[in-house]
DNA sequence: TGGTAAATTGATTTTCGATTTCAGAAAGGG
DNA sequence: CCCTTTCTGAAATCGAAAATCAATTTACCA
């Protein structure tokens, strides 16, 4: 699996460990559905790896993010959420207010578009987020 | 000034009071700048009304989301932010991630592009948030 | 206009997720 | 195998948001 490959890359370049904690930990992220919670994946593991603290499934995640394996999601909630990134392709997000659901899509006209407003504004984007909240349709 | 006026048909449908210290913060509110956190009308505050307490300022800007007079903001920081809305036009935000600097911008084509997706989607859209993270031109 | 029920206020406390601390444990290079 | 560095897990801390509560203020109406 090439984001294994990548971590473990970053991980070295960095000087960092490898631990059993950390390798469980991303396997496990690697496994699970995406917008996972740090206590999400937390419960998950413990299921299995009682010994793994919420401290370090917590620095983990963030390592990750480091490391370009995965990114911090914030929607509407208080909890920031985890998601694993394969490759370059981006994409956003529509989330249903009622149930939760979290869908992705992608749209390289609207990418274009805020390309040119940075433009025009002299902004040099290093990033964005587009979030449709609404109802999908099972909660319309 | 017809955010008051709408504001106090909001308070009068839900049956709520008019007090002296949502006279003032309201007044205070409009009067600045936009994309102010809590803490930073608490403090502008403070120097002409010292009696005026944290909580009140909290809530008070909770009321002015919910009437619809303001909206809650999220960028990066762990801050709530308020901005006052007038009138329906929409806008969207570039935020400076050196400065801090925040840049508002409208896009109709960019929002007829979120209605086709979503649409596509079967979602039916009730608000959604566009933030573009990069530096400004002086900061580049 | 005065009485009263309901809403509001300000100080404080509580909550909750995020983050840090620290002593003991594990990794890994020599 | 040793030694230095990094890591781990439990617990403490942090900061903003939200809730609590007694005292106060408001709105309404007799």
């Amino acid at each position: 699996m090439e984001r294994k490959k990548a971590f473990k890359e970053f991980m070295t370049r960095k000087g960092l460990k490898s631990t059993q904690q950390r390798e469980i930990i991303l396997d496990e992220f690697l496994r699970s559905s995406s917008h996972l919670s740090t206590e999400d994946l937390y419960l998950r593991l413990r299921k299995r790896h009682p010994g793994i603290g919420y401290a370090t499934v917590y620095r983990t995640l963030k390592l990750f993010a480091e490391s370009g394996i995965a990114e911090e999601r914030h929607f509407g909630d208080g909890q920031t959420r985890y998601e694993s990134v394969s490759g370059q392709e981006h994409h956003d997000h529509l989330i249903c207010t009622a149930c939760g659901a979290i869908l992705e899509f992608e749209n390289p006209e609207i990418e274009r578009l805020q390309d040119k407003v940075a433009k025009e504004h002299g902004f040099r984007i290093k990033s964005h987020r587009l979030d449709l909240y609404g109802l999908c349709g099972k909660c319309q």
